[in-house]
DNA sequence: CATGGTGTTTAC
DNA sequence: GTAAACAC
């Protein structure tokens, strides 16, 4: 007897949009020279020629990967173009690129709730917008920027390149579709739409997956770079991530997923699906044991957070090696630095969001010298924040010491209190400022 | 000598 | 409140 298939849930239509090569982009508009040219985004350049963070496509094909020095980049890619991070207050200053970032999703957030998920990368959820577009004649509105969109499954034989093309805009059109493609292609549409205006309003080009959840979103938008788009039908999750290894998906990159390997063999999604909810659960905990049985299934319930405003502030440095820091002068001294781009941080939020942030944290990675080949162990502390450089250089600095005091407590079981005291070194510090609220309204 | 500078979420 | 994990 056929069963009444009710949906487990409303289907809904969610975007993943991921800015391509994103901080070589916002290099190549201040500096239009380097479009079309290998250009690669390095921070600091005196040890190594420094260190890629961002590489742009035309690098890629020569073979300059991120976290590659920037020497060793050179090396590779002689007519490589090297720009640096900016510097403010001796250290590495993102600000730039954190304000183009501001700058898509002001344009992103005006075809619904919206998710700046990293400095890159937002979710959207177009449901009600590709409903409102679903009961219109989609031929007519299917762009040529829609028409280029890859949908997974489709017949991957192409006899001729023309077919591609062809074949997508007869997906969006076919009058057959199920009520979910439907509304995945009014998506796909909207998302086509979108992205163009992101072009037009800030030159930059970005990549999108389009999907019925965020994981299916996140995933696809990463198959066709750069500035294309992918969709996934329902139809094609099933052979998708039959043999999709489990680090591609979010989550599944690291520790659980070596584990997922080394204690059940699975290599790929689909491999875990032969494991019983419970099962999953007994091994890994009632929530992520949920979560894996979903997961393998193409289930992922998480909404799309309606939040394009970031919840924390940090500014941090590293003192690697012989740069570690060993008297406290030049700790507090580096605490004001960071301090000081704190506060320009916290200013901007409170004039352009009139948000205030109340709780101050340090994370101060330290370790003794005579060991200084053992990992080095990390504390945090936190205590209310006051505004102002110094109020937070000279909380900070109290945070700092009674973290000292612990570690060094800790280490010297067995020691001379003194002979550890001295000995310590600082490998990192940063300062965060959460928990932002909205300054409440004066009465006037 | 040495990716580094971020940011969010979850577990305890 | 703190640590760990995961990610860009
Ligand atoms: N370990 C990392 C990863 C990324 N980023 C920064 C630089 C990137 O430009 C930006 C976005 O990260 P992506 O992983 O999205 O990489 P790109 O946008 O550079 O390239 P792609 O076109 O593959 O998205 O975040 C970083 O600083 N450190
Ligand atoms: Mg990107």
């Amino acid at each position: 007897m056929p069963l009444a298939r009710r949906p487990a849930s409303r289907i809904r239509v969610i975007a993943h949009v991921d800015l391509d090569c994103f901080y070589v982009q916002v290099e190549q508009r201040r500096q239009p020279q380097l479009r079309g040219k290998p250009t690669a985004v390095i921070q600091y350049n005196s040890w190594k020629g420094g260190a890629c963070i961002a590489v742009g496509y035309e690098a890629r094909k020569c073979g300059v990967k991120r976290s590659m020095r920037g020497d060793a980049a050179k090396a590779v890619c002689p007519d490589l173009n090297l720009v640096q991070v900016p510097v403010l207050h001796e250290k590495a200053d993102l600000s730039i690129y954190r304000d183009a970032g501001s700058e898509v999703v002001a344009v992103l957030s005006r075809v619904g709730k919206c998710e700046r998920a990293s400095i890159d990368e937002v979710y959207l959820d177009v449901t009600e917008a590709a409903e409102r577009l679903s009961s219109k004649d989609l031929s007519t509105l299917v762009s040529e920027e829609a028409s280029t969109s890859h949908i997974v499954g489709l017949p991957q034989v192409r006899w001729l390149e023309s077919s591609a093309k062809l074949g997508t805009k007869e997906w969006f059109c076919r009058p057959d579709a199920s009520r979910e493609d439907h509304l995945l292609a009014c998506g796909a549409i909207i998302i086509a739409d979108i992205r163009l205006a992101v072009l037009a309003e800030t030159e930059f080009t970005c990549s999108a997956g389009v999907a019925h959840n965020k994981m299916l979103a996140k995933l696809s938008s990463g198959m066709h770079k750069p500035a294309q788009q992918t969709l996934v039908p329902s139809s094609a999750v099933e052979s998708l991530l039959a043999t999709l290894p489990i680090s591609k998906i979010g989550k599944l990159g690291g520790k659980l997923g070596q584990e997922l390997e080394g204690e059940l063999g699975v290599k790929t999604v689909g491999d875990l699906l032969q494991f019983s909810e419970l099962k999953l659960q007994d091994m890994y905990g009632p929530n992520t044991g949920t979560w894996l049985w979903n997961t393998a299934r193409g289930i992922n319930g998480d909404e799309v957070q309606d939040r394009t405003l970031p919840k924390s502030h940090s500014s941090g440095k590293t003192f690697p090696g012989p740069r570690a820091l060993k008297t406290l002068e030049t700790v507090v001294y580096w605490l004001k630095e960071l301090a000081e781009t704190l506060q320009l941080r916290l200013d901007e939020d409170l004039s352009q969001n009139n948000r205030t942030a109340h709780l101050l944290t340090i994370h101060a990675s330290c370790h003794i010298v005579s060991r200084a080949t053992e990992a080095p162990k990390f504390s945090s502390k936190s205590r209310p924040l006051r505004y102002g450089v110094d109020k937070i250089v000279e909380d900070s600095r109290y945070l700092f010491e009674r973290s000292l005091h612990e570690f060094c407590s800790h280490q010297s079981a067995g020691k001379e209190q003194s002979e550890i005291t001295s000995s310590w070194a600082v490998t990192g510090l940063s300062l965060t400022a959460s928990n932002i609220m909205a300054k409440p309204m004066v009465k006037t």
